[in-house]
DNA sequence: TACAATAATGCAATCGTTTGCGCAAGTCAA
DNA sequence: TTGACTTGCGCAAACGATTGCATTATTGTA
């Protein structure tokens, strides 16, 4: 059963697919009685527009792509859920893409993004600046990034927490909770998320005299593995921390797994205290104090920012936006 | 700046379309020299090929849609995550879309992804087979549900567990714990997922003996909010249940939230016993035990399906694929 | 040198829409 | 009756790629 297209319908009523097209568009001046017997011999043939023809004649997909490192990760698929919903409102289709924490794969998705023309760009790098992004300069389709800005693309939108502040000032409720003894299993300083939260630590930690142990201080990739071996590491040493900092939740997720193997009790024996490691039931995590991104109201601001260019005529201009964090399970805490 | 076509670097060049075409896809012969000097050009003007008119040309998108019904649900994003998985080995792109637990924007979702020429479609539908299907026949192309077959659609790919027989030995495997006052929260009948589990639920209890008690056992729609007000209500009733079956994880999160609220403990007060409430950390959700299906997996075969469909000849056949289900701390029960 | 075989390239149609422009028929006022 | 408008419709050119079928350039062989 092949597609029917404008010229069946054409073809059949002895009229023009121009007619036709006008006719199902309500653009231009088409008899009412002709109107109708288009649109009901289209129902009855089923017809669909053709995306690919229609976007391809009108330069315009109406769709936005995103790309998040991790679509698992409870974060990003808010994130794209906020995203989703704005598309949804203003009549655009959101393509999701996964670079699996992988550069090359990030590369990649934008590239078949762009190739399927999509009029905007979402994206949660996980390294520097897309080498595609210099390639194909930003003035030619609106990219907004979210969660962290990658070096390299400092003149571009980005929605994101302001993640120096929210650690140094995290940071520093430990310490006035009177833990002395802390480590950070930091993200890869190569995103700005990453730096930005261990700067934030160590500054917390200096301002308030406390003792920086570098044994207690590793960056590591964004995943469950490394959250969990970097914690042995750190717990097979002489000295052990009463409380640790983690970048975001896979890393705390694995490093918990460590802790409780060796033995110790959370929060009794070491405080985890995580960026992103929300959880919608209230109850699922209670050991875990986190500072959170309100992740659906990121994609949700994200995808707005970009539809604003899109009609909007300051395509030029560039707007970092910061939301404010959130506890959760704070209240023990 | 506006993007660059083959028709650019053919003038550029004093070559024809056809040629710049072929040096760039590698069909049909051309000469080294000039395809060197075309791939140097193409690169150095950042040329990108579009896909829209390619696919249009060639009547194949190499993509494939999914629709879920929820996608910051941990169940559905990871089964988005094999999805993609799949895709990308393939050479195909996933486009995601999120119903919201809306039939109406299910069949939205499903048209625009038709309208974009999908070459094949992945569904985790809410209701009954969608109209949108029985006026586009599947012939057309590829369909596999997944997690349930809505009713009116048995005759399409379905890949899942077997949701009868997990939820019967699940809840048998309740009753050998011990427990006979035992409720449930049941999911949308008009699923089947929904239907089969109730189903399997009721004969478990049949079949050993124990009391239905109707007042513990409700339908309710798949949200936090069901599970919250529902368990509410049988919490407030006069008798209580011991143990809590619930169809699926938000109603499981929402039902805890009661359940806490009522100053119970689970499960030394309520066992509380949930389809998909798996948790990768291991750690988070210790109270609740959960019969999963393996999200990934069911996502990796799915599109696996739609792929040997696309590339095969069997197009026509129906397949059920099951798979088998596994407990999360199962060990503490 | 001539003719065939082969290599390299181009023409033009095609995919399914949309839309500027033109044309015929109808309406209306003077 | 004429000229000016309006209405309803169709022609044909886009959009940017791919490809069957020429056509031309090159090489090889007798």
């Amino acid at each position: 059963m092949n597609t029917v297209t404008l010229k069946d319908i054409a073809d059949q009523l002895g009229l023009s697919v121009t007619t036709v097209s006008r006719a199902l568009s309500g653009n231009g001046r088409v008899k009412k009685e002709t109107t109708d017997k288009v649109v009901e011999l289209a129902e009855k043939s089923n017809y669909m527009v053709n995306s690919l023809a229609r976007s391809l004649r009108l330069s315009d997909t109406r769709s936005i792509g995103i790309v998040v490192p991790d679509i698992s990760n409870n974060f990003f698929s808010n994130v794209i859920k906020g995203a989703q919903e704005v598309c949804h409102e203003r009549g655009y289709m959101l393509m999701v893409c996964n670079s699996d924490e992988n550069a090359h794969y990030e590369e990649e998705a934008l590239k078949t993004l762009l190739e399927k023309q999509v009029s905007g760009l979402i994206v949660a790098s996980v390294g520097s600046c897309p080498k595609i992004f210099s390639r194909y300069p930003k003035n030619r389709l609106p990219v907004v990034y979210i969660d962290n800005v990658p070096t390299g693309a400092e003149n571009y939108d980005l929605v994101s927490i302001d993640n120096y502040t929210a650690a140094l000032e995290f940071t520093r409720s430990v310490i006035s909770r009177g833990y002395r003894e802390i480590g950070m299993i930091a993200g890869p300083r190569k995103q700005s998320s990453g730096l930005m939260r261990y700067k934030g630590f160590v500054q917390a930690l200096m301002d308030e005299g406390v003792e920086l142990v570098p044994e207690w201080i590793v960056e590591s990739e964004f995943s469950l593995e490394s959250g969990y071996e970097n914690m042995k590491k750190i717990l097979s040493g002489g000295k052990m921390p009463r409380a640790m900092l983690f970048a975001n939740n896979k890393l705390a997720y694995g490093a918990v797994k460590a802790i409780l193997e060796a033995g110790l009790r959370i929060p009794e024996d070491m405080a985890v205290v995580s960026f992103d490691a929300f959880d919608h039931t209230g109850l699922v995590t209670p050991q875990i104090v986190s500072l959170n991104q309100p992740a659906e109201e990121i994609g949700r601001r994200a995808c707005e920012r970009i539809v604003e260019k899109l009609s909007g005529s300051d395509h030029q201009q560039v707007k970092h936006v910061f939301l404010k964090p959130f506890y959760t399970n704070g209240n023990s805490w």
